[in-house]
DNA sequence: ATGGTAGGTACCCTA
């Protein structure tokens, strides 16, 4: 199954770049990140006539909201409220069993950004971003085994490795890439041994980004990217990963978003 | 060292 992740930066405004991505990706199964729409206003009708007829929601007025869209019917779906609020950054499906590997559960996060300044003491944003990636580390380990076939994917806001932004020196103080943030990030990844689908096939000392900011001038002539976006699968799919592709091309699109999609096929 | 852009909303917040 081909699964595909985007953060929209408003579905309402891009739902005609999502419908282009549709006809040249055909994923199976879609999750975005910063809806930002409440629930009665989401694009059900075009996304239904584009063969996605299974859409599990959880929106809210101005900020944040994550989607997951389906081609085939879900068993299960959940929403989680996370360090006490409810703040739509993530929701679950259930696919039924495709294989021995039995029911696959989709996770869609979007792990809070952060704020600007690196210091969870004066900066109440960034304390919530530490508390959120540590709930969902211990949530993981507390619910699941790492032999229960699950995928976690989504915005992250967090570049973990070096290569993952343009200049890991400077940026060692920016929130994004703190050691602070890296660390509880790690701590997630091994809450159920997860293999990361982009690292599997791009080598870590390769620069690879999925965000640039709008704030640069030409962001592909400076390319001052970070990864911040993750497709993550537990030990009993990572054999099952058979691609990634990173569609850096979006960026250019007119009147895009600053993150591009991320997308896997994946053997469920 | 600084400021640069974008979206939603309501004159400011978040990214």
């Amino acid at each position: 199954m081909r699964f595909m992740t985007w953060n929209m930066n408003s579905i309402r405004l891009r739902i005609n770049l999502l419908l282009d991505l549709i006809k040249e990706e055909d994923p199976d199964v879609i999750c975005i990140q910063e809806t930002k729409t409440p629930d009665e206003f989401f694009p059900f009708g075009p996304l239904q006539d584009a063969g996605y007829g299974h859409i599990h929601i959880q929106g809210m007025k101005g900020y944040n909201g994550v989607a997951i869209m389906s081609k085939t019917p879900f068993d299960a779906k959940n929403q989680f409220d996370r360090v006490g609020r409810p703040d739509c950054r993530h929701i679950s499906v259930t696919l039924p069993a495709a294989n021995t590997n039995g029911p696959v559960e989709v996770h869609c996060l979007y792990i809070p950004a952060g704020g600007y300044e690196p210091d969870p003491v004066i900066n109440d944003k960034f304390q919530h971003k530490l508390d959120f990636v540590d709930e969902m580390s211990g949530w993981f380990k507390d619910n699941y085994t790492p032999d229960q076939p699950l995928i976690a994917l989504g915005d992250f806001n967090i570049a973990p490795l070096e290569h993952d932004v343009w200049s890991h020196k400077q940026l060692l103080n920016v929130v994004s890439h703190t050691p602070d943030e890296v660390t509880r990030l790690e701590k997630m990844q091994s809450s159920l041994n997860w293999t990361d689908c982009t690292r599997h096939f791009v080598p870590e000392d390769e620069k690879c980004y999925t965000w640039w900011s709008y704030r640069n001038k030409d962001w592909k002539k400076s390319n001052r990217g970070r990864r911040l976006d993750h497709i993550w699968v537990t030990p009993p799919l990572a054999d099952g990963i058979k691609g990634q592709k990173i569609r850096t091309d979006v960026r250019d699109w007119t009147k895009t978003s600053d993150h591009v999609p991320v997308i896997a096929d994946i053997d469920v």
